[in-house]
DNA sequence: CGGAATCCGGAGGGATACTG
DNA sequence: CAGTATCCCTCCGGATTCCG
């Protein structure tokens, strides 16, 4: 095999080989892919947050959002929600072991967001302006 | 500086230093996280592609999200169309220099996708049994 | 072939008020 | 403090039809 330039179309493999993968990764992304999730696992890296600090940390989120958001997390066992009893009272969130893995894409994407802003904003007022 | 357990928050950091720098983030997430653009960024890494090609590459996608995707992604700068002048007409579509730099998150969530599916999945069932 | 235009239901998501 | 409940509206996104 020639190591020269395999084109390496990937995700078209993961796609059309089984048809099913191809359903999974864009159900996956679909469902992970929303306003405020990666977000919201990114502000988990630290470890254990209580809800009032995740709110305050992730600019805008509305309050409705944040719980279904975390109730999501927890239901795909990547969150892990721990109450504690007293008044008044206390709530943490932490990421679980399968969460955590989910933290190096999110975290890449966030970085490429950040690094990349200006660029595409950039090239969309070069788009619009013609 | 101690380089003994330094949690480096990293998003947190990113959003709360800068006010702007978190909505910028927000809004990139948001703008990209939906369910058809990181799909169809990973299907250009093989480079140029047919627009009828690239539908039934992506599996499910109408023909109204690829062509607002598409249109998206060009805007953004992520994109070049390229469109020859023939009958039957033909559009190639690929990633800018910018838009590869996308890839290799996009590629790096899609495959924590194929890979985490089945225990989220799994997580998701335990959950609802109860 | 590669779109554009239109219609339309339903999910996403914000604001507000209330509860334990 | 940490949610829940309700209202309401935007816009995502599928189906269909038409155009160069």
């Amino acid at each position: 095999m020639d190591g020269s330039l395999t084109t390496t179309p990937d995700l078209e493999v993961m796609c059309s080989s089984a048809p099913d993968a191809g359903f999974a990764i864009r159900d996956m992304l679909g469902h992970l892919g929303d306003k405020w999730t990666l977000l919201v696992v990114g502000m988990l890296e630290a470890g254990p947050i209580r809800y009032s600090e995740l709110k305050n940390l992730v600019p805008g989120i509305s309050q409705r959002m944040l719980t279904l958001t975390l109730k999501k997390l927890e239901r795909d066992g990547l969150v892990d929600r721990r109450s504690y009893p007293e008044i008044p009272p206390r709530v943490e969130y932490s990421l679980t072991a399968l969460g955590r893995t989910l933290l190096e894409p999110a975290l890449a994407f966030a970085h490429w967001a950040r690094d990349s802003g200006d660029a595409i904003r950039a090239a969309r007022a070069e788009y619009d302006r013609r």
